[in-house]
DNA sequence: ACTAGGTTCGAACGAACGTTCGAATTATCG
DNA sequence: CGATAATTCGAACGTTCGTTCGAACCTAGT
C-alpha cells in the first residue's frame, strides 16, 4: 500500500510504457537508449541469464540503483531491446518491399534486408535469436506477434513464387530453413574472414531460390 | 592443503576423467547416465545459467550434495552431456557413410544422420547448438575439436561434390547454410505437427542439393 | 537566488546461487 | 555378522543475484 501509493507519486516519466510524442529526443529518451545499447552488447556476450545487473551497471557507466529509473525490470529491459530491433526490421523490410512487384527480386530483397540488418546489429539481433524464449507470457506474447507477423510476410512472398511458377514444395519448411540458413549466421559470421551482406544475401539467395525452383528431384 | 590430501583420500571413481574399462555398466555408470539425462532435459528448458543446480536435484531426485558425488561442477555436468552427444552423432555418421561411395547418397546420409539424431534427442541437441559458448578454454577447446571434426567431415563431402561435378560455389557458406538449416529445427519443429525425420531430411536435401548443384544463376 | 522536478547514487534487503563437509545410510564381500 | 568402501544427505558456507529506498545531485524556469 505505502510503495503503492509511493510508486503512484513517482513522475509520468519513469517506466512509461508508450513512446513519447514525436519530437527532438529528450535527454530522457538519449540515455535510455545508450543503455539499450550497451545493455545489448552485454547480452549478446554473456547471455540474457549470465548478464548481472552489475554488468549492466558497469559497461553504461551508470549506478545499479540508476539503471532502475529507466525500466522496472531486468526482464523489461529484454524486452524493449528485442521490441525495438525488431519493429525495425519490420518496417525497413515493408519500405524496401514497397513499389517491387517481381516475386522473385522480392525474395531477394527480404533476404538483404535481414542479413544487413543482421550484419549491422550483429550483438541485437544475437539476442533476439539466442534470447528468444525467456520473456515471459506478459512481455513475451508481444515480441511473438512481430516475429509472427514477420514470418508470415516470408510465408506470403513464397506462395507468391509457388503460386506464379506452379512449384509444388512445404511452405512452411522452405521459410523455416530460409530462416535457419540465415539466423545461424550469428554463430559463426567474422567480419574480417566473410564476405558483407549483400555478397553473402547473394549466394544464400542463389542456394535457396534454385532450390525451391529447380525442377524434378535430385535423387535417383 | 588439508583438503588436497582429504580428496586424495576419495574414492578413485569420484570425478574419474576416463570411461572405465568395458564391461556391464555398473551402477556409478547408470545412475550418472539418468542423471545426464535429466540435467540435459533441464538445461533443455531453462538453459544453462537459467538452470540451478537445487533444479537438477529435484529433476533427478537426488539430493544437491549428493550430485556432487558425479561430477565436480554445474561447468563440467555440461561438458559431459555436450562431449557424449557430439561424440555420439558422429560415431553413427562414420559407421552410416562406411561403405557408400555415391557422393550425393553421402551428403543425403548426412543430412538425414544429423536430423534424426536431432529430433530423437532434441534436448541434447538444443543444449548442444544452444549453449555451444558457455564452456570455459579447459573444457570448451575439447567440445570443439569435436565440433570441428564434424564440420569437416561435411566440407570433406561437399569437396568432393564440387570436384565430382565440376561446380562452383564458396564450400565454407555451404556447409554453415547447411547447418544453419539443420539446427535451426530446435526452434520450430512440433512432433505433432511436422513430418518425421526422414521426410524433413529429404525435403531439406533437395533444396540444398538443388540449390548448390543447379547450374545458372537465377538472377536475372 | 530559489524552487520544483528530473536524474543519479550508496547502501542495504532478502533470496537464490554453486559448492563443501562430515555424518549417516546403503551395498559388497570375507 | 562385522568391516570396508560406495553412495547419499542435511546443513551450512560465502558470494552474488535482482530490486528498493531515501537522500543527494543537477538542471530549468521564474
Amino acid at each position: 500500500m505505502a510503495s503503492a501509493s509511493a510508486a503512484a507519486r513517482l513522475s509520468a516519466r519513469r517506466h512509461r510504457f508508450l513512446p513519447v510524442t514525436r519530437g527532438p529526443a529528450s535527454r530522457y529518451d538519449k540515455r535510455l537508449a545508450e543503455i539499450l545499447t550497451h545493455a545489448t552488447e552485454v547480452f549478446c556476450k554473456k547471455g540474457y541469464e549470465g548478464a548481472s545487473m552489475r554488468d549492466l551497471s558497469r559497461a553504461s557507466g551508470m549506478s545499479l540503483a540508476g539503471l532502475y529509473y529507466y525500466f522496472e525490470s531486468k526482464e523489461r529491459l529484454l524486452y524493449l531491446i528485442q521490441k525495438h530491433t525488431f519493429t525495425t526490421i519490420v518496417q525497413r523490410l515493408k519500405a524496401r518491399l514497397e513499389g517491387v512487384s517481381d516475386t522473385e527480386e522480392r525474395i531477394r530483397i527480404f533476404i538483404l534486408n535481414h542479413l544487413e540488418y543482421f550484419l549491422a546489429n550483429q550483438a541485437a539481433m544475437k539476442v533476439l535469436s539466442h534470447e528468444a524464449e525467456v520473456l515471459k507470457n506478459g512481455f513475451g506474447s508481444e515480441v511473438a506477434a512481430i516475429k509472427r507477423e514477420y514470418y508470415r510476410i516470408c510465408v506470403g512472398l513464397l506462395d507468391e513464387l509457388k503460386r506464379a511458377r506452379a512449384l509444388q514444395f512445404s511452405t512452411r519448411i522452405a521459410v523455416l530453413s530460409l530462416f535457419g540458413m540465415m539466423n545461424w549466421i550469428y554463430t559463426w559470421h567474422n567480419p574480417r574472414v566473410d564476405a558483407d551482406a549483400a555478397s553473402l544475401a547473394g549466394e544464400m539467395g542463389d542456394v535457396f531460390l534454385r532450390g525451391v525452383t529447380a525442377g524434378g528431384r535430385t535423387r535417383k
